[in-house]
DNA sequence: CTGTTAGCGCCTTCAG
DNA sequence: CTGAAGGCGCTAACAG
């Protein structure tokens, strides 16, 4: 394993085989005409030194990696999870291998990332890190060949964008007027820290308002898109205000660790409060009381990220979006 | 983004600073002595060129890629999610990014990345697929440098280990006893395909007639790690054998999939059916019942994993393990 | 159909 | 402290 095993290479091959080393590149690229004996004698031959071609050296030649990069926030939401499956899957499928980068929503991560993964490391690249600052996210996109982002607005000519057909804002809004509707007058929101994706607490306020729907600002709250910051936010929402009938959740995560919140509280979901969700993670449709939540075609979103940057790694300069619905599942926790 | 622009080289730094190429490498690198004016001034030629290094001329020179492979067979599942953040996390630390492969359990794929992930491609490999054939993981891990595997028993010389502190079979040796301890004389257990990390059904049953706890092996029934599979195998246990009290699942996912078919079918958990799952992913504790399983300390799993493959890539030779301990914890599921 | 020449961008070695 | 020559392993472009 650590043996100092010299390295075969393509001319080993080609003396071995009594040819020139185009030939064993022609023959392992499938590339050029080359006779079917010789072909085959470079092939027995390659498989009997057990050479593998040096990937870099390709790579210098080339200018392709075969490498995609992809940045997500937290892998470890389902949510990200299922949407690298999608990139992977596709991915492969075109003989390409990901990078990945999971930033934990650091900053500091963020800013390297720019070096780490630089336009000669990857032929291309997915960001779907909704909370990256601008000065960051630009740089990156324009220092790379070929960009997709996923969830986010940017200029048209910096990459193609995977994103919902409802615009900023759209789940929080339709969520209260859901809860309006049923009957609820006192309604939290618990808004996602620094998402690009969503309006602000104020906008959707606003909006809101106008519709005669009355939120008060206090029943606002802000927190990372994770469970154990749902479960303290929704703690605090609901120690300060017991007055709230039903809390909305910047996503699944949230929702649940307000759910548990609620429950360890002593209050019965949905008698006593009413919670809203989004993305339909699977423990969102598996826990009891069920979460009322916007489907996502979560892996879809992924394999569509990867489909439109192979259409920009191919050398298509028109910009290309796609756009996924959201559509409110209602299960128990909001009937 | 896609103007044919030149790249700058390190050569086009030189010219601008008046210095030779290698200067600037040293420059670059932190290496060998240039004296503080020239650094400086080579410096703001790299910053004001924007200049960045070429990273495949740089691994074909230097042998060195300062790429880490992680294969799992499946990123959507909470454990192996939380894995590869713990990877991750340690590999950024030691400024090494992460290449995923994930496998979906298909064994085409599990193939090709003999070819997609070969020594030249990373300085290292974590394998945490348990069901991938010796006749694909030992000649994968004998092409690389350096190389860890988790959950599974291999040659020493090929790889580190991180693997659980008890044997094969532990779970479900467990899980028997502690179910017949409170009463259960009719037990079922799902095992995992193809596991190498699990014992197969017959010892399972042999260990527990040694220990007069009678399982037949109709009771018995293997699937894949998935929620899915669970589900489905839950559904057709119960059916054929209703006269069962206890389910053990070989992971977690697969156990809620048996506790939703078994809530489907008009069953009370755990008053009609006992279950109990296993690595205590987060969806284990907020489900109602929440589900008795086996607490497994995922993050460090993967971090353990990154520090042992470091350890291998510096040129430690020894073999190296860590192992960690698995405890049941007692939830609703199976009280 | 096959070989020759050149060079990708960088770093190692050895002189100065 | 700095530079010149050479080569990592591979392929593009051009011969033959």
């Amino acid at each position: 394993m650590d043996q100092q095993r010299q390295r075969i290479t393509l001319v080993d091959v080609a003396r071995e085989a009594g040819v020139s080393a185009m030939t064993v590149s022609r023959v392992i690229n499938n590339t050029g005409r080359v006779s079917q004996a010789t072909r085959q004698r470079v092939r027995d031959t390659i498989v009997r030194l057990g050479y593998r071609p040096n990937r870099p050296a390709r790579m210098l030649v080339t200018n392709q990696t075969y490498l995609i990069g992809v940045i997500v926030p937290d892998i470890t939401n389902p949510y990200f999870s299922k949407i690298v499956q999608g990139i992977e899957n596709i991915a492969w499928e075109s003989g390409y291998s990901v990078l990945l980068a999971n930033t934990n929503e650091n900053p500091a991560r963020e800013e390297a990332i720019l070096s780490q993964i630089d336009e000669s490391a990857v032929d291309g690249l997915i960001v779907c890190s909704s909370r990256m600052s601008d000065d960051i996210l630009l740089p990156l996109l324009e220092s790379h060949r070929a960009a997709v982002v996923i969830n986010r607005k940017i200029p048209h000519h910096l990459a193609n964008c995977v994103r919902s057909r409802h615009g900023l804002g759209y789940r929080a809004n339709q969520s209260a007027r859901f809860l309006a509707q049923a009957g609820h007058e006192r309604i939290g929101y618990i808004h996602l820290k620094r998402s690009a994706a969503m309006d602000s607490i104020d906008a959707f306020i606003a909006r809101l308002a106008a519709d005669h729907i009355p939120i008060k600002p206090e029943w606002c709250a802000s927190c990372l898109p994770i469970w154990e910051a749902g479960y303290q936010t929704g703690q605090q929402l609901l120690t300060a205000h017991p007055e709230l009938t039903a809390i909305i959740g910047g996503n699944d995560l949230v929702a649940l660790g307000v759910m548990r919140a609620a429950l360890d509280m002593g209050r019965r979901i949905p008698d006593d409060l009413a919670v809203i969700g989004g993305d339909d993670i699977l423990l969102a449709s598996q826990i009891t009381p069920s979460l009322t939540t916007f489907h996502v075609p979560t892996y879809e979103v992924g394999s569509m990220a990867a489909r439109l940057l192979f259409q920009k790694m191919q050398g298509d300069t028109s910009y290309q979006e796609y756009l996924y619905d959201e559509t409110l599942i209602q299960r128990d926790s909001a009937p």
